[in-house]
DNA sequence: GCGCGACGGTTAACAATGAAACTAATTCAT
DNA sequence: ATGAATTAGTTTCATTGTTAACCGTCGCGC
């Protein structure tokens, strides 16, 4: 007979949800204030904090597709969170920086995320933390590899 | 000066990129060859494993909203998995349940999500994964809390 | 009984997402 | 040089998710 299988307990389910639930709870800070969405936060995040770059950079560093980051810019643009210039150097690209009202707005919401991600960790001890940061850079690398690799239903299918 | 704010270490950040790409890559089980959503499969599994029970019950058992669950049901009806009965003792309620070709094709995918679920889990050792599934129990209760609150912000913007 | 609020579920309207096609600029091999 | 292949980014379109309104049914107070 097949085991059980209980959706409650497998872990890309529990994820999902659990991601989802927070990436809501953390969204609230910046979608009411500043009308942000989740893909125009993560793209002012990067320029934030490492200063201007492509928007090919951007997608490198947020693992979003593009579409959704040229959409981001788009909106930032227009709200006036920042700014795109042609790179002289390349004419394909763009520069994005933050403008001087993108970089306050950024100013006032990293406080809160810090805020935000202290009061998650707060249920976990100190050792905790340190086991749940290694379990979590290997799930990454694990997911990697199994985004990429073509699984034995893929051969099946084809 | 703000302390920095790294998205790339932002919990939500890393869950959902990583639960993103688990949950693309377990749905390759079950989206190519059998053609369904996670939502879907979603649904079949709790009725595969706890047999049947009404969309309100499939609700509470996957945090999908009702309205996905409605759109799943319908589809995996007309697709043949699964029937509906209204409830006679009370006729807004309707009975889900498999059909028997619901069944076959449920334990037909049942095998490879366990194997998935192993491979990902292969990377830890088994203190390892005590240690994850207490953590995580913390953070979905966190979540949920945290979920509900209505944090400063709300406050702020009301 | 009977009206009224709550419940189960569906429908409709709208915004967000992702795959693929497309444009323009650049690189590279010849 | 020159054209084929690549890269950066946008647009388009089909799918999906989300919110609100809605419909029929039920429970409860009177």
């Amino acid at each position: 007979m097949t085991p059980a299988f209980t959706i409650e307990q497998f872990l890309p389910f529990r994820l999902s949800v659990l991601s989802n639930r927070l990436t809501r709870a953390s969204a609230r800070v910046y979608s009411r204030r500043f009308r942000l969405s989740a893909p125009e936060w993560r793209t002012m995040a990067v320029l934030g904090r490492y200063g201007a770059m492509t928007a090919n950079n951007v997608v490198d560093r947020t693992a979003m597709d593009k579409v959704r980051v040229s959409r981001a810019v788009a909106r930032l643009t227009s709200a006036g969170h920042l700014t795109r210039r042609v790179d002289p150097a390349d004419h394909r690209r763009a520069i994005l920086e933050l403008t001087p009202q993108g970089a306050t707005t950024y100013q006032q919401i990293v406080p809160w995320l810090h805020a935000f991600q202290d009061e998650i960790l707060s249920t976990l001890k100190t050792d905790e933390r340190d086991a749940l940061e290694t379990m979590l850079v290997k799930l990454e690398q694990r997911s990697v590899a199994m985004a990429q690799t073509r699984t034995a239903d893929d051969v099946a299918a084809s």
